[in-house]
DNA sequence: TGTACATCAGTGAACGCGCGTTCACTGATGTAC
DNA sequence: TGTACATCAGTGAACGCGCGTTCACTGATGTAC
């Protein structure tokens, strides 16, 4: 009987088993991208038999949207702590995108299934149950500063939507091109700045 | 011999059955996807033989872009004009996005192909060469609206590039929910007009 | 504890399928004279 | 103009391939007593 704390050997083993091919979908996805895999290529790299796929995953797919959940979870981690760090306006609209930045900086590869699967990424973003809290989460913060009068009144909902879009571009480009980071930061923060600092709050601002 | 005026009956044939070959792509991808579609759906759906195919195409992607090619080159027709319509700085900014509206409501293959194929319509434009010359026509009209006193000095090029990915956005946002239209529109006007107009040049703006 | 049986995930050979691609043949079109 | 030949795109049956998926069998794990 099994009455060892914890799970039992067969649960361990299935956890283990699944993770062996979440792993080998992650490695299988960097290196020729979700649209030219196959069920069959992560079988191959996971060791295991073709059969036991199907006792995890119905397709190649339900992997891949696995991994995107994985990687949106932890982005809106790191979303949550730069907003707790930060104060004021105007760093709080360039702190969520500098956190991004980092991670794929920190995360390479993360980065490279990133940048091997942009369009694929991007759509399961716009789809991915995870993405929809994070967008609920920054709504919550932009009406909360328009509240507290930090930011002008605007269409949050729309807002955010623009901000998340325009945060994936980013991180994106940068993927391929890391030295533009600085340049497109600047930008977005002086777009987003215009668009919602209370008027006087910028500087140098006429009056 | 063929000593008449115009294409040879051979050309002729060639330009129709490429014609068909494009024309059968375009229902099969709008039906199906270009993701699910295959080389023999779309000459299935020409009439044509098998055989025939790969004197025309290379593969199913070599259809799509051309298909691609043509609808960028649409758009950027549609932007000229607005653009010529448009004297002042607001309206410029948002004539352009209601060109591409415009482009999706009175051509409904079009808009069908392109909501069935977003994410792979997305990833081509940002390869597509006509693309390439739609940034750069926006990018010629900002600097000169920038020389002009218009706009304020800004980054020509990311602002260009910032413009046209939350273009494609609206465009795909509405091909989905076409109600969103007017708010959508409204917020791109203000979040430019406030990012590019000349400072005392928005309305009851201070001072 | 030990034994006998039940459960259930792992295995990998095998299946059928539709795919991309080829190619010998056909017949319409073009050319030479 | 007419005739004989050359050119070249169209045809579709056929090929080999790798795919997703299945399933009878195995053997480790769990359970009953």
């Amino acid at each position: 009987m099994n009455d060892s704390v914890g799970p039992s050997l067969r649960e361990a083993k299935k956890r283990e088993n699944r993770k062996a091919f979440l792993e080998a979908g992650r490695r299988v996805f960097s290196e020729i991208g979700l649209g030219a895999a196959t069920v069959r290529d992560i079988v191959r790299e996971s060791g295991l038999a073709q059969g036991s796929f199907y006792n995890y995953f119905d397709s190649k797919e339900a992997v891949f949207e696995v991994i995107v959940d994985s990687v949106v979870e932890q982005i809106r981690a790191r979303l949550r702590e730069s907003r707790e760090a930060a104060i004021d306006g105007p760093s709080f609209l360039i702190a969520g995108y500098q956190a991004c930045m980092e991670l794929t900086a920190f995360d390479p590869d993360t980065a490279a299934l990133m940048r091997r699967n942009q369009n694929a990424f991007r759509a399961a973003f716009y789809q991915n149950q995870t993405a929809s809290g994070l967008l609920a989460d920054l709504v919550e913060e932009l009406d909360g500063k328009v509240a507290s009068g930090v930011f002008r009144p605007h269409d949050s909902a729309v807002m955010a939507e623009t901000m998340i879009s325009l945060g994936v571009d980013l991180i994106i480009t940068c993927l391929d091109a890391p030295d533009e980071a600085p340049r497109r930061l600047d930008f977005l923060q002086d777009l987003f700045a215009n668009a919602l600092l209370a008027d006087g709050a910028l500087d140098g601002a006429c009056c």
